[in-house]
DNA sequence: CGGGATCCTTAGCGATACTG
DNA sequence: CAGTATCGCTAAGGATCCCG
């Protein structure tokens, strides 16, 4: 029964308040797998990792991305202390988008994630090609 | 490979799709990104880690889900060779659902994720009132 | 027990236009 | 350049009923 996330180090014993189990929904560790549960959030960070970018930069970068939802992504991290946001030049207004290190710590697992899609992505394919063809016949 | 996602797609795959799926950039490493960019992929996967579960385990594990959506995303995981759905007894239905070696790959990966988010949602969760703090005082 | 079919509500996103 | 505001659509998801 027990999750292979044994997170019950010392927080479950003074919070009282939730498990700190990510199965548990209405709890901090949920909102935050909700949090990076995103496919911008999966391309943003690690797009961070080699440094500060700007909105035009992320938004060339990240493809398939509008300029809304980027600035609603980014807002969102920052809120959640992931990114911090810095305005450089007010001139032709310059902002700078860079990592915290707390946003570093996630983007590390998340460049994980984002090179097994690269690695495996050709599996999928296969498979999904196969289950549709024996669904196909089936059908 | 550098990390942050080739930049190539950008202007082939612009004036493609207008069909319903946000993305169609034929890029299976984007597919496969988006599959598990799920808050319920992430828990799925791992919690299978210990072993074959039945639907009803994992409706009740994974808290805040639905049936559909649970059935809907096992279907998908099982499409794309993460999970294999096994029909064990017909008579009073008795259904598991297990990783694939592929499944077993990525659950390690998604692992993880969740224990980041269950030893730094706090983190969020304080870095979110201060940011909402000094936003109230703003306006 | 597992899960498909239907209906209906909502949240998310794209497109467009405007501002400091 | 870096956003915000508004509108209209659609696709995700909850609720319910039913079937093998």
């Amino acid at each position: 029964m027990s999750l292979p996330a044994p997170a019950h180090s010392a927080a479950a014993a003074n919070a009282a308040e939730h498990t700190g189990n990510v199965f548990d929904e209405a709890c901090s560790s949920r909102l935050a797998l909700e949090l990076i549960a995103s496919k911008w959030t999966l391309l943003i960070l690690p797009a961070l990792q080699d440094g500060p970018m700007r909105n035009n930069a992320l938004l060339r970068r990240t493809g398939g991305i509008s300029q809304k939802v980027l600035s609603q992504t980014l807002r969102e991290l920052e809120r959640n202390g992931l990114v911090i946001r810095e305005v450089r030049g007010t001139k032709p207004l310059h902002v700078e988008y860079r990592l915290s290190a707390l946003g570093v710590s996630l983007s590390d697992a998340l460049v994980t994630l984002d090179r097994w899609a690269e690695t495996h992505g050709g599996a999928l394919d296969a498979a999904r090609e196969r289950y549709d063809a024996s669904a196909q016949s089936r059908r």
